[in-house]
DNA sequence: GTGAAAGCGCTAACAG
DNA sequence: CTGTTAGCGCTTTCAC
């Protein structure tokens, strides 16, 4: 007893197969009746159709494929889960791509890398593509584009691509200015290293919204005032310890450039004697699970909700055939806990 | 101009389409001359297969499907990383399942759990099914295997189904044991409620083990040593508050069902102004990225191995045609870090 | 070794 | 509103 396929349905019903599908794909042309009759047929028979022979015929798989980085992290898991909740409620499936940590020297996962722009995506096996954070060559974008499928990407901008982005010298900004409202001077800043293939300069860009922030409250930015971590908790902590270690410059502020690296910031200033925020004030960048926890401030930027924008958006591509290729700014906002205050001796 | 078809391929290498199937496919009836000349072809037109013809001549998807729970935690992140790279280094695709948290009032989410037991699998997109962490019903069992596909789960009995999982009293009793062998006495536990569509009674297993462990050592389990967590962190630091809180009866060490209910109880014991591991000794299970951070000592169930080998364990059933239906046990170690040490005034 | 031909199960004109 | 008729682009017998 194979699966039940159309014929099975159409016979019992007593129609075409044509009818069958008609019916099934809920078209306007089909009478009440005979698309009762055809509902029940399925159902007894328990039918679905089959996929891929239906995306043989039509030319659409309902199927979208998602690029995406660091699977391991909260972050990009929230966007994936937002993608997915909002194909699966349009009847999408989700093949999922996953491009590992990029080693310059790792051959094995610069094998899947290529593989994967060159191979898996040309199967035809999607509809549309979405991007999360990539940093191309300009070899894998024309895979890309060669494709031919309707392609959205978020958190970079990507050439000649719809493009979800958060404005992060005005995250940046929010985030400081946070900290100088609060009577703050001596702000440090804990960024990221410029990496070559992710991130689109994005450390770049929050630190300079950083120092647009302090030059315009007239506080002349302080080189030693910057450290990079690597976006981790040990990353942040670290570099934290370097920047309340120092006995004379030691800031009021930290801002961190990821609520991760913010909450390596607070275990740093515990672990050294130092009370948040009465010491200390720490503001971060994500609206990270863990940052209820630690009473962390931040400026939300709602990833799971950065993954259903990005698929709404590629879904309205599919439907109507025009591409738009337009810049999307990503919603965020600056969320006030417990781990900013009045700086000490300062006044707001 | 659309992509390549093998008719075209076929054409430039001046042979059959037949041929040019056999040829890439890598069948051994292709004499080496041809099958150079197909591949110049394909690489000059720049041709891939089309999945879903190729699909539907063949009823091979190279597909693969995984069903998911909790997305957001990074235990499961794990398990899904593992999975992609085992497929995809097969050449298999991986389509996502994600199953949200199962609120019992949540008629969306219900919804959405049916339609993918109902609709979504039954699609014959994928070859085979993995499935983690799943806890059915039976209408929900029977759909999966209606589908008449290979399945594979990780983590739970599944009725007639090939299992890999942790033998969850055995790690409780290998943690457990580890810190009786320090000289502890009076060893907390902080477990997890029992759920009703997840978890296999996993948090009840666990608690045996470690009750047996005790018992084995002559200690009586005291219920009042024993509190529930939610597996989060903030679970577990509130567990571990009500536990260290009871000047009278203190634990000198504490097992966590998990590395985040661990390292919650880590936070929680520095509030209170406890030293790890002097005061108290803290063990959890998982294997969590964290765990370095906090210098903590677990037992490791390594997650992303637990995707790999169910994905190869797939894989293997794809290839020969005979299921074998067994429980395949999953690697553990215990993995000491700084959070365990010598029970105060006692010795090991 | 290779080619011809028959589908895989569905959808999409085109008629009526 | 419904049926008939071609395929969608491959894989796979079955011949040669």
């Amino acid at each position: 007893m194979g699966a039940p396929t159309i014929q099975g349905v159409a016979a019992l019903a007593g129609v075409s197969t044509a009818t069958v599908s008609r019916a099934l794909a809920g078209k306007s042309s089909v009478s009440e009746a005979t698309r009762a009759r055809v509902r029940a047929a399925a159902t007894e028979l328990g039918y679905v159709a089959s996929a891929t022979a239906s995306s043989l015929a039509s030319g659409r798989t309902r199927n979208v494929g998602v690029v995406l980085p660091y699977l391991g992290s909260w972050f990009y898991a929230q966007v994936l889960q937002g993608c997915h909740r909002a194909l699966a409620d349009q009847g999408y499936d989700l093949t999922l791509y996953h491009l590992e940590n990029h080693a310059p020297d790792n051959k094995r996962a610069a094998g899947r890398r290529q593989r994967l722009f060159e191979e898996f995506l040309h199967r035809k096996r999607i509809d549309g593509l979405i991007a999360v954070s990539l940093e191309l060559t300009p070899a894998e974008l024309e895979g890309l584009h060669r494709i031919g499928r309707p392609l959205v990407g978020v958190g970079g901008p990507l050439e000649g691509v719809t493009t979800l982005s958060l404005d992060d010298r005005a995250v940046a900004r929010l985030a400081t200015e946070h900290l100088l409202s609060l009577g703050h001077r001596t702000i440090a800043h804990i960024g990221g290293a410029e990496r070559f293939d992710l991130d689109f300069g994005l450390p770049g860009r929050r630190r300079e919204g950083y120092e647009q922030a302090l030059v315009a409250a007239g506080v002349r930015p302080d080189p030693a005032l910057v450290r990079v971590g690597d976006f981790t908790i040990q990353g942040g902590y670290e570099a934290a310890l370097q920047l309340l270690g120092a006995p004379r410059s030691r800031p009021t502020a930290i801002f961190a450039a990821s609520d991760e690296m913010a909450i390596g910031t607070i275990l740093a200033a515990r672990d050294l004697g130092l009370r948040v925020p009465e010491d200390l004030s720490v503001v971060g960048i994500d609206g990270h699970e863990l940052g209820d926890f630690f009473g962390l401030t931040t400026v939300d930027q709602f990833p799971q909700k950065q993954g259903r924008l990005a698929a709404e958006r590629l879904l309205a591509e599919l439907g109507q055939d025009g591409a738009s290729h337009v810049a999307v700014p990503l919603p965020y906002e600056l969320r006030v806990r417990r781990s900013t205050a009045v700086a000490p001796g300062g006044s707001a």
